[in-house]
DNA sequence: AAATAATTTAACTAAATAGTTAAACTATTT
DNA sequence: AAATAGTTTAACTATTTAGTTAAATTATTT
């Protein structure tokens, strides 16, 4: 692994746990097991190597699906590929969702310098949802609609963590555990038992 | 108005804001109209003052339920109630969720001296599913699952605001506002129809 | 009126932190 | 072997920010 790839491993693990004002240089540097003057030697700036660390993490977590959209044009099968290769994605990036949410909060405009951003592919996603209607098999539903719950019902419990672990399950972390292990199930069922016509 | 409530509002402002971290005290002492003096003669540090206002803040999110689960022992009913309500008031505090959500993340052992996480009345809540289930006015459902799906639904859309707005609705302000003006509608038709019984 | 409490002013301290610098050293390339 | 690039060390600067202090001023209470 070399030094820059290291550095970027390390502010990823930094940036992405304790934000942009939460992340110190120092730590950085000591994480990647090298000093801060070598830190500034390769990113002049904090600014700078936030910067990369935000855009790689944006784009990560805009799910690039255009394969999974052609290959599978069904939305009811797009549903059941979808929900769990998302959350199992989420799963080993647990604090991703957190950190984009935060730094965007923060600065929204942050977002529009992303090319990233316009590149999701909602249109086709439309489409096979305005198919699925039209041919009954599923209820009337606003395409948004569907896909921000989707990405709700799978995002949230990450976030919301502590709070779902303290007050759902009582402060048992193995109750959150198991409920995050039946998740994508859950999800699917909610969602397909939601979009039986009526 | 007291100083000390100017203080107060103050601090709600620039914490909910920007976080414990984003938040200076000269800015909360600004936006008081005090000055910095001040400030620290009423609350001795800005670790007390956070305290104090995360403390309020937590309450807030997490909603006094007792009276609604008393008249309206109907889990359909109380859904229709729940989610106007709740969407309602995060609409007032748009900012509430991440703040929390982002405070907890940085430092989760935060919510475990807040008394008000154990007094969400979850067990009436089950009670009242378990209750719809037996006499197949609903499908089966984890309680636990009904609760975070229905908190997810409403939550998210706030805290990911930026992206929805840019990804989804494509930059469009007044689509996203108008999507979340016919929220609590989708919310509470997602639910019920996922509800249906088998 | 006197005493007390609230508030301002303005300068100060102490700590944290981003970023710089120069010199020395090590590894790699030419 | 010489030159170049990568790395360390350690001290340094500049800035931001929390928190303090003391004196003066204003408002409120007794």
């Amino acid at each position: 692994m070399t030094t820059e790839e290291q550095i970027v491993n390390a502010a990823r693990k930094v940036f992405v746990r304790k934000g942009l004002q939460g992340a110190k240089m120092q730590e950085i540097a000591d994480e990647a097991g090298i000093n801060k003057a070598l830190l500034h030697y390769y990113f002049r700036s904090k600014d700078k190597l936030f910067d990369h660390i935000f855009t790689e993490a944006f784009q990560q977590i805009i799910p690039s699906l255009r394969q999974s959209l052609n290959e599978k044009a069904d939305i009811v099968i797009f549903i059941q590929f979808f929900v769990p290769f998302y959350l199992n994605f989420i799963q080993k990036n647990p604090y991703l969702p957190q950190f984009i949410m935060h730094e965007l909060s923060q600065n929204p405009e942050r977002i529009a310098g992303l090319a990233h951003a316009q590149n999701f592919p909602f249109d086709s996603l439309k489409v096979l949802i305005d198919k699925a209607i039209k041919e009954q098999q599923i209820r009337f539903v606003e395409p948004e609609n569907l896909i921000i719950n989707m990405l709700a019902l799978t995002i949230f419990p990450f976030v919301a963590r502590p709070m779902i672990e303290q007050i759902i399950f009582k402060g048992k972390q193995e109750a959150y555990e198991n409920f995050m292990q039946k998740r994508a199930d859950d999800i699917i069922q909610t969602i397909l038992t939601s979009l039986r016509p009526i």
